[in-house]
RNA sequence: GCGGAUGUGGUGGAAUUGGUAGACACGCUAGUCUUAGGAACUAGUGCCGAAAGGCGUGGAGGUUCAAGUCCUCUCAUCCGCACCA
């Protein structure tokens, strides 16, 4: 008998599949689809970590599932090879991240199918490559002919010695990636002109799609409050002697009343103005500091700063004058980077309010709670003629008074911001745009496309703000594809994750050089029936459910949403429970792992054993062993099976292997469907367990024997494919355990004859009673009465009570 | 602060509509065997107790014949958002 030995099995198998092309899908196929993913891959020098291993076999599970139950399944796979790291390496090292990502992907092929993982490489794509990207500027064009891609400016990081804009990654310290010694400056913030996605006027339909979708619940409420719509008004504030008005956006119109100060963020546009002479050194301080903090930090702080212009505004109800701040915690991002302060109702307020000893005036009275406790509505004080109306009304009639002065209206506004898509960086697509000065920006027609990348020696950027591109002389320079005359081309390059929001539905047409996507393919495969991750709960799921909202609205597929069922899966974590990283060496590395001796098969099951997909996991050192002994031991018993002679074995032995199979059979079944990973393995493990304790008493060659193996290991192939497939094939079979081999269930294997019935005395359990399924009431209960230990416990005492749970349980009350 | 969870043995975690708490695994203990291995197999393992029995799902109450599960209050931890106007 040969040992278990997945050095010896795993890749054998794996060149085998490779060459069977057992994971190639065809997509055409009349068999029911079924289509799992897991998020993109950012390919980096480091290969593939526990991280990866974890949410791919997650993915590569459900499809081989699928696969097995004779669904066309498809895994696909891909690389969303531009971004930032490689570009930074590449300024690091003046390798060019073409040549890099030439390196580094077919390292992670070898990785990858050391996993195990079911991919269908025929359809591998890769974001660079030039027929991937023509496609994501196609995109941005029509996008931008829909009216949905536009110019404006925003602020962003800015580093004064590179004369560039820098990620929030390559902020540290408050300072630039490459200027973080101690003389070197804090980094600033610049306006920066950048191209935006107007995915604001897909504000309502993603919000209200969101209950529809069948996702990890966490991140259908964090995609609710990112989109975080508001509903209110919009209120003009007279500036005290001045002709202008400072716009607030307020949910709450009917405080207007209590409005005793208004706030504006360091960087609206009328601070300038407002500033007193006397104020002005203090307040360009101030803004100064505001602008080297986060807008997280700015709004983290407990700390409520803030500085006075100067100047007043007037309360368009009170119609008395107001003092103008200025905050940090108030951000330009969000509704009109200025807000009227309520003290008496808002706790941030009210806090601001003490600190700069500034007026609070309460103007809702809240009734007495005892009168009515659960519906106390505020009633308006201090608020002139609309004392004694209740709040919500109030709202509705201070908003209807202020639109008719056109100094106020109902307005809905959103936490969401338009996507910004531009970066002044040299590793992603060039927008597909020319600047003309006659003509303005023109879109590259569809025949020019794609523009390709050109391949640099450096890569730094160009100072002014702009990308390596702007020093690419001859690429620059184009014709203007309207008025012919000559025009430049722009330089920077699109967001990495417009090449991720479309990825989905060039797997279903990787090839196509005419079109995006072909839509009768798309049509048959989307949405994506599994899809699953442990990030991105907002950013690259919204944006994906946008642009397949565009691509829905343009005709080229007809379902709006990409993704059916999306989980959100848990992190391992390192042992102490913090995160795995390099710096603290408290990595783990799967491919060492699967070197060691354990093997992929026993890194799967433990990945997925260990915890319930949606829950995180600590990584636990004896994990991997704890699962190579359950694949061992199926490998034992298997090898002796086929080694023992040919014979019968009796009915009941029968009855209790098809009893132990089948219902592991049924739980598995179950679990894979809902995704309890956890709970399946546990199934598989119990059914082993109980096939040894029967192989001591009756293990001859015979079909029921055959049977249980073979179904035990078909069940065991989504989790650890290649001792599956050695051990179904030293069973007998033929074709390979991946495809159309699993097991059926018969109900009837699980009925019983004999059912333990639970018996209770006053609520405590007492004992147990083994009776015949079709007893009686009475007969149940008698016999309980009956039960010696039952007995010693009634005595002779009245039962006051008895109730009778059929096939579950008997319970005394006296 | 707001929103969302989650609290079960030494550990990771199981427990349909309320109905035998601790499945499965790790660890530990004892034993068997030996081609001494990263073995394999067998038995045991919630706590207290010699046993009978009692106690046990963060804590305190409550509903019920019966509560990990339902209700009220409370404590703790984690995640998301981040002073969202």
């Amino acid at each position: 008998m040969q040992q278990y030995s997945p050095k010896n099995i795993e890749p054998k198998w794996q060149k085998i599949w490779d060459e069977s092309g057992v994971y190639k899908a065809d997509l055409n196929s009349s068999k029911p689809k079924y289509i799992a993913m897991s998020m993109f891959n950012y390919p980096s020098g480091a290969g593939i970590h526990i991280g990866h291993a974890m949410n791919y076999t997650i993915s590569d599970v459900k499809a081989r599932y699928k696969r097995q139950q004779g669904f066309e399944s498809y895994h696909p796979v891909g690389w969303d090879s531009f971004g930032l790291p490689a570009e930074n390496y590449a300024i690091k090292t003046g390798v060019s991240p073409q040549k890099s990502m030439a390196k580094i992907i077919p390292d992670y092929h070898k990785q990858y199918k050391a996993m195990g993982w079911s991919n269908d490489w025929s359809k591998e794509i890769a974001t660079h490559e030039p027929d991937y990207y023509k496609w994501t500027q196609w995109l941005f064009v029509q996008l931008y002919n829909n009216g949905l891609a536009y110019q404006d400016s925003r602020m962003q990081w800015w580093c004064e010695k590179c004369q560039t804009v820098l990620a929030n990654e390559q902020v540290i310290d408050g300072k630039c990636w490459r200027h973080d010694g101690s003389e070197d400056p804090l980094v600033d913030k610049k306006e920066v002109k950048q191209w935006f996605f107007k995915i604001t006027d897909y504000a309502d339909e993603l919000l209200e799609s969101i209950e529809d979708l069948n996702w990890s619940e966490v991140v259908k409420i964090a995609q609710h409050n990112w989109i975080g719509k508001s509903v209110g008004g919009e209120i003009d504030f007279k500036i005290d002697s001045s002709d202008d008005v400072i716009k607030v956006f307020t949910t709450r119109p009917d405080t207007l009343a209590g409005a005793t100060f208004i706030v504006l963020a360091p960087e609206h546009h009328l601070v300038e103005q407002l500033l007193s002479d006397e104020n002005r050194s203090k307040v360009d301080e101030y803004i100064k500091s505001a602008q080297q903090k986060s807008d997280v930090e700015r709004q983290a702080s407990k700390e409520k700063s803030g500085v006075f212009t100067g100047s007043y505004a007037i309360n368009p109800i009170t119609d008395k004058q107001i003092p103008i701040w200025i905050a940090e915690y108030v951000l330009v991002g969000y509704g009109t980077g200025a807000i009227m302060s309520v003290p008496a109702h808002d706790e941030r307020d009210w806090e601001f309010a003490k600190q700069n000893n500034l007026e609070i005036i309460r103007v809702i009275d809240n009734q007495d709670p005892d009168e009515d406790c659960t519906t106390s509505e505020g009633i308006l004080i201090n608020s002139d003629r609309y004392d004694g109306l209740k709040s919500d009304e109030a709202r509705e009639k201070i908003l209807e008074d202020l639109a008719k002065d056109g100094v106020g209206t109902e307005k809905i506004n959103y936490k969401m911001r338009d996507w910004s898509v531009s970066r002044q960086r040299y590793w992603g697509a060039p927008i597909p745009i020319i600047n003309c000065q006659k003509c303005g920006t023109v879109p590259v027609p569809e025949v020019d496309l794609p523009v390709v990348l050109p391949e640099l020696t450096d890569f730094k950027p160009s100072g002014d703000g702009l990308s390596a591109l702007a020093r690419a002389g001859d690429w620059t320079k184009t014709k203007c594809p309207k008025c012919h005359g000559q025009a430049e081309r722009e330089t920077d390059t699109l967001d990495t994750y417009i090449c991720s929001s479309w990825y989905m539905l060039r797997y279903l047409d990787p090839h196509n050089s005419d079109k995006i996507f072909d839509t009768e393919l798309a049509n048959k495969w989307m949405p994506v029936d599994f899809y699953n991750g442990g990030d991105h709960a907002t950013a690259h799921l919204l944006y994906a459910r946008f642009i397949t909202r565009f691509l829905n609205k343009q005709g080229l597929v007809n379902n709006p949403e990409p993704f059916d069922k999306m989980l959100f899966n848990g992190k391992v974590s390192a042992s102490d429970g913090t995160a795995f990283s390099k710096s603290k060496g408290n990595g783990v590395d799967p491919l060492e792992i699967i070197e060691s001796g354990y093997g992929a098969d026993a890194l799967r099951v433990y990945l997925m054993f260990a915890a319930p997909l949606e829950i995180g996991t600590k990584w636990d050192p004896q994990g991997v062993p704890g699962a190579y002994r359950f694949l061992n031991r199926l490998w034992n018993i298997s090898s002796e099976y086929v080694e023992q002679p040919n014979g019968d074995i009796n009915d009941e032995t029968t009855k209790t292997i098809n009893k132990s199979v089948h219902s592991m059979i049924k739980k598995v079944d179950q679990d894979l469907e809902n995704n309890l990973y956890n709970t399946a393995i546990s199934a598989m493990m119990g059914c082993l367990n109980d096939l040894y304790k029967i192989k001591v008493e009756s293990f001859n060659k015979c079909s029921v024997w055959d049977e249980a193996l073979k179904s035990l290991v078909a069940c065991v192939a989504p989790f650890a494919p290649h001792i599956a497939e050695e051990l179904w094939h030293l069973l007998g079979e033929k074709t390979s355990v991946h495809a159309d081999s699993w097991p059926k269930l018969n109900e009837k294997y699980l009925v019983e004859d004999q059912i333990t019935v639970v018996v209770q005395v006053n609520g405590k359990v007492r004992s147990t009673i083994l009776t015949s399924k079709d007893s009686s009431e009475e007969e149940v209960v008698n016999k309980a009465k009956k039960d010696q230990k039952v007995a010693t416990y009634l005595q002779d005492q009245n039962i006051k009570k008895t109730i009778y749970v059929p096939g579950k349980l008997v319970s005394f009350v006296i």
